[in-house]
DNA sequence: ATAATATGCAACTGCATAGTTGCATGTATC
DNA sequence: GATACATGCAACTATGCAGTTGCATATTAT
């Protein structure tokens, strides 16, 4: 059997999967994708969580790149970063059409055993 | 400012994320959603850890519903499962969506500032 | 039966992370 | 200047997880 490689682009996702894995993120990427942006006094009002926790949360979705902030005056405002969002999306839509493309070969081969597909 | 809650079908998708956020887990995916069905062992080949942690690992893909094994003979094969991560494809375009809506509203508040969007 | 292969189970280490509390600092407001 | 508000920093706890090692069990091959 071949030694199976990863495409590096994918591998790049896996920060961004990492950060989208817990629910309070989740959640406060839903929330500053509605378009707004937050305080984290703000942001903390949606969740049971402390102040302290929510700003940990913003900073481990700012270093996958998803949410990027803005200082003003005493606040710290937060807003939704669509890039690293959309390269995650189009990383699970290639792994679906890799999928759909083997079950395509697989019933190929079926429907004529005597190719042989290498 | 209103109590921000996020829809449950998102909340769901939280696991599947955090499945897909490890580098060794997100390489799984990639091998299996290739076509085959490979045994654990195979599946080690192509990483540079130990057959136990690859074990772990698929255990953690298929309590997210990604992939399922199927027992044969001494051997136990693992192959992928794709709703899961059609549902997770999902979420990331719904969110999408509405960043997308998002700026569209904002751009026609500020071309007619006398709209009051509410 | 014996040997080789494929996996399972359990204990253990090390490290990352979620969450907290307490206090300090900067910024409006009166 | 004093007060209230928004955030920053640091220390600490607890839990989970990635990964390992050692040994046991099941299955195929000789």
């Amino acid at each position: 059997m071949r030694k199976p490689r990863t495409p590096a682009t994918l591998q790049k996702t896996a920060p961004v999967f990492a950060a989208l894995g817990d629910p309070t993120r989740l959640h406060l990427v839903a929330v500053l994708c509605a378009g707004g942006a937050l305080s984290i006094a703000q942001l903390t009002m949606g969740t049971t969580i402390t102040r302290q926790a929510v700003t940990k949360h913003l900073a481990v979705l700012a270093e996958a790149g998803l949410v990027h902030d803005v200082r003003q005056g005493r606040e710290r405002l937060w807003e939704f970063e669509p890039a690293r969002l959309d390269e995650a999306r189009r990383s699970l839509e290639a792994i679906s059409r890799q999928w759909d493309q083997a079950l395509r070969r697989l019933k190929a081969l079926v429907e004529r055993p005597d190719r042989t597909d290498h």
